[in-house]
RNA sequence: CGCGGGGUAGAGCAGUAGCAGCUCGCCUGGCUCAUAACCAGGAGGUCGUGGGUGCGAAUCCCACCCCCGCAACCA
């Protein structure tokens, strides 16, 4: 039995769970769930980011205290593990005592290393939007939102870490690891990146400014600029630096995250393991966005969609399905209400929910004894090609294996006519050969649907499982309009 | 010349040289075990534009048009 580690990223507690959160820890999740299946034992790791100048403004605004204020909102995110049904073992908070403590010791580290050095920080600051600009952001020099204020220039000093120092290293560990980061297209954005050079980057802040943070060790006056505290919860929730145990039999290992957060996991994050003297990760994989109706989901636009609201009609498993068929695993995907209901009424209503339903309802109306070979072991052709699809990060090309013996079983019952060898008490023997046989394709469709809709899953292995096999009380998946 | 992705049926997509395909939707027929579900057949596309190479191009080459991300310290 080998040990698997996987987490997702930490998504940040100033707005409600986004629906492009929810694709990336449900895909987490169907892999830790398989490799459960197949014997490893999991680590699954989520939590929450809570520092922050956000967070902070946000407390503020509402006239909260910082950490009660993420306490109000990281509670929407572990909402989400009973909504979406989902198996992860371990909820990190970047406010943990532990987390802070480790955050500190790994600074400690790359300071000892010599990579973290103090240097003036200059930006450019809008008084309009009380925020930083970039040059990127710039028009013409101002603030496009503002263009009748001079910007203002603010230097402070902060701490650096020296990213540049490990480019070369970097390279190599691409190099050495064509994989490292999945799909390829990614792989090569990031290579790409790399070569045309890194630039330090500012590790820190002002406490004066922005105390909402972890201290910086040996300097009264900072603290860490949140990513630096925030990538450590992959390590630190593995119970380093202090159960090192834990720690050395389940690091290096997958990271999922989205791919706004490319150069975090796969550049950033890697530079500053080498530095503490860690191993890098084992993989990073990198999924799309949601968009609706192909533009980007926003506020503004009023095209959000809420997690929770599909859950709420349609059940986990619908909303997981509809994730992880119709979304590419690792690519851009579309989520409209109206393809949602027609994945739910073709594939999960009319697909799977109605073919359960016509075979137990048979084997029931016929009295039928299902014989040994409804009984037998699962057949391992289809689990084989899933398995195969899963290590490729083809989840929703697993789904689609699946409904292809689903359309197949449809197919087999129209051209066997069961309910005409039910008419003739002399076919009696082969009615009960083919039913049998469908029961065993059931159970092995249900066997194979268990990482990706468990519960379904297990109610389809329940009714066939039974003794004495009766339709579900209630459809699966009742069909919608 | 900043980096990258894309433009194929009403919608969403697959297809890297050999008869243009899949899913949904739509139309017709069949069936009756089932959630008006299931099965069969059909309509629907000058494959972004223009040129080039090839016996043959959605696919390779050149040019152009359009859309979308990213452009690092904004979590």
């Amino acid at each position: 039995m080998s040990k698997f580690y996987i987490t997702t990223t930490l998504p940040y507690v100033n707005a409600d769970p986004h629906i492009g959160f929810a694709l990336e820890i449900v895909q987490a999740d169907v892999i830790a769930r398989w490799h459960r299946r197949v014997g490893d034992e999991v680590f699954f790791n989520t939590g929450t980011d809570e520092h922050g100048l956000k967070i902070y403004r946000g407390a503020q605004g509402e006239g909260m205290d910082p950490k009660a204020y993420a306490d109000l909102h990281a509670a929407k995110f572990e909402a989400l593990k009973t909504a979406l049904n989902l198996s992860y073992n371990n909820f990190i908070r970047t406010t943990d005592p532990h987390h802070v403590a480790a955050a500190q010791e790994f600074w400690r580290r790359c300071a000892e290393k010599g990579d973290i050095y103090k240097k003036n920080y200059r930006i450019k600051y809008c008084v309009g939007c009380e925020l930083e600009k970039t040059e990127s952001e710039l028009e013409d020099g101002r603030c496009p939102l503002h263009p009748h204020l001079a910007l203002e220039q603010v230097d402070e000093e902060n701490y650096f870490f020296r990213y540049s120092r490990y480019q070369d290293a970097l390279l190599e560990l691409y190099k050495n690891n064509p994989q490292f980061v999945v799909p390829k297209n990614r792989m090569l954005e990031i290579v790409k990146f790399t070569e045309r050079g890194l630039q330090d980057f500012s590790i820190s802040r002002l406490k004066s400014k922005m105390p909402w943070g972890v201290p910086v060790p040996g300097d009264d006056a900072q603290v860490m600029y949140v990513w630096f505290d925030a990538l450590v919860n992959y390590i630190s929730a593995l119970g380093w630096p202090d159960d090192l145990q834990k720690f050395n039999a389940f690091w290096p290992g997958v990271q999922v995250a989205g791919k706004d957060n490319l150069r975090q996991q796969s550049s950033m994050w890697q530079a500053m393991l080498l530095s503490a003297g860690l191993p890098p990760s084992t993989q990073i994989l990198i999924h799309g966005f949601i968009t609706s109706r192909g533009q980007k989901m926003s506020k503004s636009l009023g095209n959000v969609v809420s997690p929770f609201e599909y859950v709420e009609k349609f059940g986990a498993d619908a909303l997981r399905y509809y994730l992880l068929r119709e979304i590419p695993t690792l690519d851009d995907g579309d989520f409209t209400h109206e393809q949602f209901l027609a994945r739910y009424n073709a594939d999960l209503a009319n697909g799977l929910g109605n073919l359960v339903q016509r075979v137990s309802t048979m084997i029931a109306k016929y009295s039928i004894n299902v014989g040994a070979n409804g009984r037998s072991p699962v057949q391992s052709v289809l689990r084989k090609e899933i398995d195969n699809c899963i290590q490729r990060y083809q989840l929703d090309q697993a789904l689609a294996v699946i409904w292809e013996k689903i359309a197949a079983c449809d197919k087999r019952i129209d051209n066997e006519k069961p309910w005409a060898l039910a008419k003739d008490t002399s076919q009696h023997e082969k009615l009960e050969a083919l039913l049998s046989s469908l029961v065993a394709d059931l159970r092995e469709i249900g066997v194979a649907l268990l990482p990706f809709l468990p519960c379904t899953a297990e109610s389809i292995l329940k009714v066939v499982g039974a003794e004495k096999i009766v339709p579900p009380a209630k459809p699966l998946f009742p069909r919608e309009t």
